[in-house]
DNA sequence: AACTATTTATAAGA
DNA sequence: TTCTTATAAATAGTT
């Protein structure tokens, strides 16, 4: 859509490749905005750029769009005897549950491990700086520098983390919803 | 992009809604295509109709690209003492952790009960079986009909258990999340 | 579902 | 990267 038709077909230059991606990437974007805006749909989109750097778009959230989906608000329910209860809205497949509690379980055990190392680092950090000055011996800037230091591995940390929740559930999210379809 | 240009705000009319909603789902995948194949870019979307219904797309996969955001293989990595660790690329919001937390709980506690019906349901079931003909007075048709309910009633439980699983991992990784922080 | 008058996205160029 | 602009593509309203 521009000054010419373009073949669709992967853009050689990486030069060139890195602008139309960029470009697309805001279009794209930009339109699941407007589709979430006027039809009150949720929508979450997750990309990795030719570099290997990933992008997110979610609203209201990735996180919320993946709430609604362990919520099941929209499960019609059907009786059996004698309760009510809900209707599984999917075929379920033989085997596939088994294997995405495996690749979720797989997954937290991954997971923990770099927790284990994140321990391990924050601990480090602490060794270090209890071999240096007493704190009651260190001036005004060298606490503040301190404080600011850990305050940046806490960072690092939580963000990692929610990066963790945020992928879980979008990994559980699609996997339910390419089971609906 | 049509007859007249309309406000960004949602469409009032139910049935307009949805014509709406298709014809830019159908677009943003489009989009979503053109950008992968163009690009050599990993994409993932998720979609929930304003009926409720989930819609996905993903290239190569929607679970592919999942694992790929899980496994954050593109980050770059940064030293800290003595270790190397993820960097981060996000802003952590303070608070959020927490927030997740709850929600987490609050659906592990929403599902444990559903299971506890589902139980319900089973019992019942079976007393009602009891009730009924010894087996070995059932005709064929009667013992292919009632296999077919017990499997189905089978698969719903199976996949409610994996989904109260799913939800425990994440209740673990939420406790990871908050313990480290 | 199809059809178009328009609006919007964007390829190329600066 | 950001802007401009000619053109391709998407789509709102209609049938």
């Amino acid at each position: 859509m521009g000054r010419r038709k373009i073949e669709m077909k992967m853009v050689k230059d990486r030069s060139s490749r890195q602008v139309t991606f960029s470009k697309r990437r805001t279009g794209l974007f930009k339109k699941a905005n407007e589709l979430a805006t006027l039809c009150a749909a949720q929508v979450a989109i997750v990309v990795f750029s030719p570099g290997g750097k990933p992008y997110s778009f979610g609203h209201p959230s990735v996180e919320a769009v993946a709430e609604r989906f362990l919520n099941q608000d929209g499960r019609p329910k059907v009786s059996i005897p004698g309760q009510v209860v809900d209707q599984s809205w999917r075929e379920a497949k033989v085997g596939k549950l088994n294997r995405q509690l495996n690749t979720v379980l797989n997954r937290l055990q991954a997971e923990t491990k770099q927790g284990e190392v994140l321990d391990e680092a924050i601990r480090a950090s602490r060794q270090k700086l209890k071999h240096q000055k007493p704190v009651n011996e260190l001036n005004v800037d060298e606490l503040l520098e301190m404080r600011g230091s850990m305050e940046k591995l806490r960072e690092k940390i939580r963000g990692r983390i929610s990066e963790i929740e945020a992928s879980s559930s979008l990994l559980l999210l699609s996997k339910m919803a390419v089971e609906q379809a």
